[in-house]
DNA sequence: CCTATTTTTTATCATTTGTTAAATAAAATG
DNA sequence: CATTTTATTTAACAAATGATAAAAAATAGG
């Protein structure tokens, strides 16, 4: 549990008693390669901190799947809609290799919020990293171009290449397919 | 001052005690048309809310300006990166007409937040909502055309269309206004 | 009310990306 | 190891958007 231990620190430090507190309303979940731990359909009552393994969230379209969202260990999986309002959020998630996941549920978090100032201002340290990385994915899209992004993505995130197909790289960067091989038959 | 209490609330209920002391740092400004209220270079130090008046952030590029959001009453105006990382943010905002802002400092705010559980608790569902309206800015560009979320804007936000010249709305949909114009025509 | 300035539209051509289909490469299965 | 399936690349054409320039319309200022 050590890598969420240190995730839930970065994001903001907690006293040692809220801390654990905090550890103790979380529950070990494995899960097998292809599993879909969050489902678009659903209102999600859970929200997944990775420990090992890599996921993937992903959109149902009239073309297939398009993928929005990669996460490796020390990611957190959850659906903004489902957690934030209790709305059937946009996106399923997927587990692309045999996992390791720590979930709290939603109450349990509503809960803690509601009763201990240090962990509602994690929950607000955690909504304002989350916000500033969908602001910064939004600015890549308007800004960017597809060589850029594609860039972006080598330099900052080389193991999800190396793990991930590139169909799925596609759809994350914006592009088709085809796209992406072009973008790389260039850049050789 | 109405509006602002209105959309305090809205994001979370506050018992009287904490509105009341929420609502003593705010501080009241009048800026003129045209005025730069949040500067791009600079760390920003404070959070404005909108009670008249509309405002427009803005990237500089290469190619002159690109609008990324506007803000009629009851809106809220700041650089995430200022306000949540103490760094400089990506864009300048300016009113485009004649406005009323209320506003707060950051440290005002970070005392409060560090303070009251109840204040804590409203930044974070504030962070939360800015968050999912993120979220669903980057799925629109991702997901829809240019023509779908120009008419998106004139079913949801039609007092922007009236009051905003095309060039700005043009970039904010993220085309050029060539490109608009061509979507204006087909419309017809 | 007229003129200068700004904004918006239209036209033309270039570029990028999408679509479809086929070929190649890689991976999985018996 | 051979065969089947899946993933990736390549090719050819279509569609959408960008770039540039010029025309038309709207707005602001004297």
């Amino acid at each position: 549990m050590t890598i969420i231990s240190n995730k839930i620190d970065e994001i903001f430090l907690l006293p040692t008693t809220e801390k654990a507190l905090f550890l103790s309303r979380f529950e070990r979940v494995e899960v097998q390669k292809g599993a879909v731990v969050i489902n678009a359909e659903k209102i999600e009552r859970y929200v997944y901190f990775i420990e090992k393994g890599i996921a993937r969230a992903f959109r149902e379209t009239d073309k297939g799947q398009t993928t929005i969202w990669f996460g490796e260990a020390g990611g957190v999986m959850l659906s903004f809609l489902s957690f934030f309002k209790n709305k059937p959020g946009y996106e399923s998630i997927e587990v692309l290799e045999d996992s390791t996941l720590y979930r709290i549920s939603s109450n349990h978090l509503q809960e803690l919020y509601s009763l201990h100032l240090p962990i509602a201002n994690w929950g607000r340290k955690f909504a304002e990293q989350e916000l500033l990385l969908t602001e910064q994915r939004f600015m890549d899209l308007q800004f960017k171009t597809a060589t850029e992004r594609y860039q972006d993505l080598i330099k900052h995130s080389p193991s999800i290449l190396q793990r991930v197909q590139l169909g799925h790289i596609a759809s994350y960067l914006g592009i088709t397919q085809v796209s992406l091989s072009r973008i790389r038959a260039a850049a050789k």
